[in-house]
RNA sequence: GGAGGAGUGGCCGAGUGGUCGAAGGCAGCGGUUUUGAAAACCGCCGUACCGCAAGGUACCGGGGGUUCGAAUCCCUUCUCCUCCGCCA
């Protein structure tokens, strides 16, 4: 969310920061002016009456109970309190109008965000290795999967319908061993472990920024037919719980940058991309990722956001995969972030790179949705931390990648050298 | 699921209709004293919003209500604790 005062303050310049990403998404800021003045002129109008009032009360307290001017001023300040009440209520009206907006609006973008329309003008900053070459036609790995007995699309299909998979055997195997490995790593990088809840309120999808634009995305659950206020969420990804275990705190400065790595399963209902990636593990309803987040002061975040990407490059780089990075543009930036790196991995099967982990900065701006602050040291006051979080990395795609880049001639698969201590073997093949 | 109890500032804890944004203690910060440290003493010590400022307003788990006035009374909801039942 975006701050009232400094949008008001800077109309302009966030308009046009707005612009970079669509023309349209600009539009929603019309409204805003007028709403903030109207939020001044009725909060000055409530604060005047209820001080009005607050002195009579002083004064009332020391009269003799039940005197005539007692019950005269009692009827007078009848009035005023009935007026303090109508003001009030249209003071929230228009506080929830003007949240509305500013909960609809996306984050600006930041200056070192390319502009562009779309995924076309993302550019490519780095890349790290070399596409893999093969003397024989690449198989994708929804070939390669089913034909080693360790990815079965079929039974889930019977078993929850499209867009989900089972794994077997070594596949489950590789899909924990990537998971272990991953948090292992994170460690290391000085990450403290979370294993948070899977189901969320809507209000932690809000202070990251799901809701209340995006339920469409996401699966929501039901206690029973009779009990409809019990609605958790799935989480769509663990930035929602490891963002929002520090809603509403202030922390201290001391405790600053704070990094947390958490295995979880992800929901996502993919409403709107019927056609897209249909086949095999890319997009699914559900879907294992380590996630890496960080809580630092502003003046941190763009050199947190270049080590946060590098950890997450240094599971591929462990692994050997070879991969690229590239910076979102604004058309194609999500809604909370300021700025993104999309980590793609080449998958041979599919002739293609693919993302396989997101890193961004939000700036304050899911801080201030969750009320995130910390204490700075020198004013002593609370402040708006920044956030950051991205992959480290989706273990599904990370699958599809080393059974698409380590795949051999007769069908087999090699085991990446930093995976085997934790899989056991060194190649999986066919019984 | 049933029966009770409790939620107050960073922490502990007083407060049961007006003078309470809230006693007292601890922690923290600044100072006096001291060769230094400790102790003692003095002062400061929540957050948000409106306002150029002076100042004002709101907040005692959340929401709603009663009242001229609510931390205090009523309703509702959440969380935690104890006991019983059920359960991986």
């Amino acid at each position: 969310m975006l701050d009232l005062r400094y949008v008001v303050d800077h109309i302009d310049e966030v308009r046009a920061a707005l612009s970079r990403r669509n023309p349209q998404t600009a539009a929603s800021l019309d409204a805003i002016t007028e709403l903030a003045a109207q939020r001044r002129e009725t909060i000055s109008a409530v604060e005047r009456k209820a001080a009005e009032r607050n002195n009579a009360n002083k004064e009332m307290s020391k009269l003799p109970k039940q005197s005539p001017e007692f019950i005269e001023r009692r009827e007078k300040l009848r009035i005023v309190s009935d007026e303090i009440k109508g003001l009030e209520k249209r003071k929230d009206e228009i506080e929830s109008e003007i949240s509305e907006i500013l909960l609809g609006i996306p984050n600006l973008p930041d200056a070192s965000t390319p502009t562009g329309s779309s995924e076309q003008d993302n550019p490519v900053i780095r890349t790290w290795g070399e596409k893999p070459l093969f003397d024989f036609e690449p198989k994708a790995h929804w070939d390669i999967g089913p034909a080693l007995g360790i990815i079965d699309f079929e039974r889930a299909a019977k078993l929850s319908g499209p867009r989900f998979a089972v794994m077997m055997g070594l596949g489950a195997r590789l899909e924990r061993a990537l998971t272990t490995f991953m948090l292992d790593l994170a460690r290391e990088h000085g990450y403290l472990e979370v294993l948070p809840p899977f189901l969320v309120k809507d209000t932690a999808l809000r202070g990251t920024g799901q809701l209340p634009k995006f339920e469409q995305d996401l699966f929501k659950t039901r206690k029973s037919e009779v009990d409809e206020s019990y609605d958790l969420f799935l989480i769509p990804t663990a930035e929602v719980p490891l963002t929002n275990l520090h809603a509403n705190e202030i922390l201290e400065s001391s405790q600053l940058p704070l990094a947390y790595a958490a295995y979880t399963p992800c929901f996502r209902s993919e409403a709107g991309s019927y056609g897209k990636d249909v086949r095999g593990l890319i997009r699914q309803h559900q879907f294992d990722k380590v996630e890496l987040v960080r809580f630092c002061t502003p003046e941190d975040s763009p050199s947190q956001h270049e080590l946060l990407t590098s950890h997450a490059e240094q599971v591929l780089q462990r692994l050997g995969l070879h991969y690229r990075v590239i910076t979102l543009c604004t058309g194609d930036l999500g809604f909370s972030a300021n700025k993104t790196y999309d980590i793609e991995v080449w998958l041979p099967g599919l002739q293609a790179y693919r993302e396989i982990s997101s890193c961004s900065n939000f700036g304050d701006f899911q801080a201030r949705r969750a009320s995130i602050r910390y204490r700075d040291p020198q004013t002593k006051k609370p402040k708006l931390l920044h956030t950051l979080n991205g992959s480290g990395l989706a273990v599904g795609r990370t699958v599809v990648a080393v059974l698409e880049q380590f795949q051999c001639k007769d069908g087999s698969v090699r085991v990446p050298d930093a995976l085997r201590p934790y899989l056991g073997v060194d190649r999986i093949a066919s019984r």
